[in-house]
DNA sequence: ATTATGGTAAACCGACCGGTCAACTAGTTC
DNA sequence: GAACTAGTTGACCGGTCGGTTTACCATAAT
C-alpha cells in the first residue's frame, strides 16, 4: 500500500558518486539530496542518518563490483595466475574511465572509506574489512588452483593473498596520488612476484 | 621585537596527533586551538587557513619521519637488502606503539592524507606525492646498491620501487582496516618478493 | 470509494563550521 | 624607558552542518 519511489536508489547512487568523488566528510546532507533530486524530509524516511546511507551505498558498491570486476576477471576461461593479471587489467580500466569522467582519479571505493572512517565508525570498518576479505578469499581460491596446476611452488597461501590484496589497494593509492590511473598498469606486474610469497 | 611564543609549534604538535588519529574533515579549529592552548585569534595570527596548518603539518612529520625512520632503517651497517626488512621493522614498531598508545590503529601519515585530500587539494596532493617520491629515490638507491653488490638480478629499479612504496602503503592501509599492526609485521617479507620485480 | 500506508514538502532546530576583527598586552630592541 | 611590534584575547560573523517536525499528498489494496 501507499506510493511507491525510487529515491532511495537515487540517494544510494548519488551517495556512491559523490563520496567516491570527493569524501564522505565534505559531501552533505543536502548536496547529496540535491545531485538525487530528493528533499530533506524524505532523505530521513528511507534513511536514519548519513552514516547509514554511506553504509548502503557500500554495500551497492560491493554488489557491482563483484559482478562487473570479480566475475569477469576470475572467469575460468584463462589459467589461474593470468586471471591476476586480467583483474589487474580490468580495475586499469575502471580507473582509467573514470577519471577520464571526472578529470581525477578517485581511488578505491573501499580503501578511500577505511582510510577516512576506520578510525570513526566502526560499521564501515568491519564492512571494509569484510570487502577486502573477500578480495583475499578469491585471491587465496585461484593461487589455490595454480598450486594444482603446477603453476606456483607457493606454500602460504593465505599469506601471499594478504600480500597482493594490500598491494592492489597501495597501487591504487599511488595512482591516485600521482592522479594517473597508468601507474596501475605499470605496477601490475608487481603482482606476478608476490604470487611467489612463502615458497623459499 | 615583540614577545616570543611557541603556539606555532604547539599548533603544528596538536595537528599532526589529531589530524592522524581521525581526519582532516572531523578535526575543527575550535579543537586544534584547545588541544593546543592556543585562542582562535592567535590561530589566524599564524596560519592564514586550517589548510595551512595541516601543510605545515605535513612538513614537519615528513622531517621527523625522515630522522628517526629512514635514517635508521637504510643506515649502511646492514647489506642492502636487509636494510629494507628493518625499514619495514622500524614501521612496524611505530605503529604498534602508536596503537598502544591511542587503541586504534590510525595509518600512515601520508596516505591518510593523499586519500582524503589528493581530490580536493592540489597542494596538499602535490606534497604527499613529493613524499611518496622520497621514499620510492630511497628505495631505488638500495636496489641499485644490491644489484651492484650481486645480491640481485634485477633489472627495472624505478619499477621495482615504486612496487615496493605502493606495497608499504598497501600494507599499512590493511593493517588500519584489521585494526592491527601485526598486519604490517605478516605482511613485511613481501617486499623480498618485489623486490626482483623486472628481472625476467 | 474508502482507508491505510508510503512518500513528499518545507519550515525549522541548535550546534558548529572556518574565519574576522579591533582592542589590548607583554617583551625586545635601541 | 620609550618606542615598536609580535602575540593574545574574546566577541562576533554568515553560513552550513546533520537532523527534526508536522502537515500534506498519492497510490495500492480492499
Amino acid at each position: 500500500m501507499g506510493r511507491t519511489s525510487d529515491a532511495k536508489e537515487r540517494l544510494i547512487k548519488s551517495a556512491i558518486k559523490l563520496i567516491h568523488a570527493r569524501s564522505y566528510a565534505s559531501v552533505g546532507v543536502n548536496e547529496l539530496c540535491e545531485n538525487a533530486g530528493v528533499k530533506k524530509g524524505s532523505f530521513y524516511h528511507f534513511f536514519p542518518s548519513k552514516i547509514d546511507l554511506t553504509s548502503a551505498a557500500l554495500d551497492e558498491v560491493a554488489n557491482w563490483y563483484r559482478r562487473d570486476i570479480y566475475e569477469p576477471a576470475f572467469a575460468k576461461d584463462l589459467p589461474p595466475l593470468a586471471r591476476i593479471q586480467r583483474y589487474f587489467q580490468l580495475i586499469y580500466e575502471y580507473h582509467v574511465s573514470l577519471t577520464e569522467a571526472a578529470g581525477r582519479m578517485a581511488g578505491c571505493h573501499f580503501g578511500n572509506l577505511a582510510v577516512e572512517m576506520s578510525t570513526q565508525d566502526e560499521v564501515i570498518r568491519e564492512k571494509v574489512k569484510a570487502m577486502f576479505e573477500s578480495g583475499v578469499a578469491t585471491f587465496e581460491e585461484v593461487l589455490r588452483e595454480a598450486v594444482a596446476a603446477g603453476d606456483l611452488p607457493a606454500i602460504d597461501i593465505s599469506l601471499a593473498a594478504h600480500a597482493l590484496q594490500a598491494y592492489l589497494e597501495g597501487v591504487v593509492l599511488l595512482a591516485k596520488t600521482w592522479n594517473d590511473p597508468e601507474m596501475i598498469r605499470r605496477l601490475a606486474p608487481g603482482a606476478a612476484q608476490l604470487v611467489m610469497l612463502g615458497k623459499p
